[in-house]
DNA sequence: ACCAATTTGTCCGTATGTATG
DNA sequence: TCATACATACGGACAAATTGG
């Protein structure tokens, strides 16, 4: 038998080594978010690789929202947003064919733990966000597009005062694929709006009562509801999201 | 007054429109997983820009996952993994200095949640996986390197048994930050390893039983252990998580 | 097992636009 | 206004690896 004493060499290609070089040291804290990194030509000069090669890696970072060009066009290190993860997260879900039962299925677990959490730790300035997120709601309950945003960005300043962003993280992308349908249940239930409009009435006052119970009760209500709705306009429980669904999701590429 | 009649033009590097154009198409279904991409010289000729652009925009989808290099080295459209994409949420939240009390909050509320659906629907051979898991503890039960790998393993496997990919990412990265933190717990804890193995040992059973409750309840336990452990050890709830703690997800570049 | 064509990874040089001082 | 520095993009080149005979 040839003698096996070697383990397999781990040939990557010089954009990654580059990349991997960089993010380490960010990932160690030897370079932190704001610093600026040098020039493509200093990078050159360190690694001692060509221009291209260093563009490429730096791409990957910059996908990542490791690296990001700041002011006068500058490499600067950067904080990963969490809006632009969830959103890549949201997208993974759709390519995994991922089923609406599989999205209200954690949402009912999530979100009345994450308006109780809300209740003990919100701040008064995401609670006047909320008032302002509530009236406009009442002022445009007709417009059934601009609704849906609304009803999005209400529980995302809802999971934003529970001050935990792992638990931010762990809910975003589930909130910004299934919220949008809100848009398809007014089609089918003409009374969903107002109903929609008391539930968030109901939660920013158990919210601004502090009233851990209530809001947990109302918002598990208000995801039920969410979920017989969605029942009725039409939508199959184990099927996938239709297109009509993701406009969002796709119209975003501009900032990401 | 002037007259503003032209909105702000959307001005992206040429790179940028190339990986937008192409993940578009992915994300509409016009191309599929699996399905291959041009060679470059394909992709040059099509968008009409120089290789290096194309390739610059090619990283990027790479970074995200939706690009791979696949057998005879050409590119495929592919599936971003979930363990791809929980690792780099993970490194996210540790730029973001998440603190311990933010993983162990979120964990008490995942886990045992997780843990009933698994007793719904896990499957035979994720039940086998979660015996021979088991079984390695048992005999591996002075190495608390290696058991706190297992333990990351175990809790995985549960979550995989959960059968909801929404759920698998919302629990998985907070997992892969904190399980690796048993290992300082054995430390300072001489009794954990055995306390660790009768929680799995008694979750396992929970499973194979189809024990909603009896799992939760167990798992409740074993979490909540887990954080008297962690504090035991020295770790500070409010603090960030430390370097050490931290090796694991930085030695996964290779394969990321 | 050898050869020719293709393709990727990498490098070099250069031009252009823009921002800084 | 001019000069400098830098990022973006282009064109061309070559070696190594892979493919397809």
């Amino acid at each position: 038998m040839r003698q096996n004493k070697f383990k397999k060499l781990e040939i990557m290609p010089a954009y990654r080594l580059v990349a991997d070089a960089i993010e380490k040291q960010i990932m160690t804290g030897q370079i932190k978010p704001e610093d600026p990194i040098g020039t493509e030509a200093d990078l050159v000069e360190q690694f001692g690789v060509n221009r291209s090669t260093v563009r490429e890696g730096i791409r990957l970072l910059e996908q990542s929202g490791m690296l990001r060009r700041g002011e006068k066009r500058r490499l600067y290190v950067s904080l990963p947003g969490y809006d632009k993860l969830a959103t890549r997260i949201s997208r993974s879900l759709v390519l995994h064919k991922v089923t609406f039962r599989e999205l209200v299925e954690t949402l009912e677990i999530l979100e009345p733990t994450t308006i109780a959490l809300a209740a003990k730790h919100i701040t008064e300035e995401q609670l006047e966000r909320l008032r302002i997120n509530v009236a406009a709601t009442e002022k445009e309950l007709e417009d059934r597009d601009r609704l849906s945003q609304l009803d999005t960005e209400f529980h995302s300043i809802i999971a934003e005062a529970a001050h935990n962003s792992v638990f931010l993280l762990a809910r975003e992308p589930a909130g910004l694929l299934i919220y949008p349908a809100t848009q398809y249940i007014f089609e089918a239930v003409p009374e969903a709006p107002s109903r929609l409009l008391e539930a968030h009435k109901t939660m920013l006052q158990a919210l601004e009562e502090r009233d851990e119970e209530k809001a947990r009760v109302w918002m598990d209500k208000h995801v039920r509801d969410f979920v017989k709705g969605l029942v009725r306009s039409g939508a199959e429980l184990d099927g996938q999201i239709a297109q009509p669904h993701l406009a969002h999701l796709l119209s975003l590429d501009t900032y990401l």
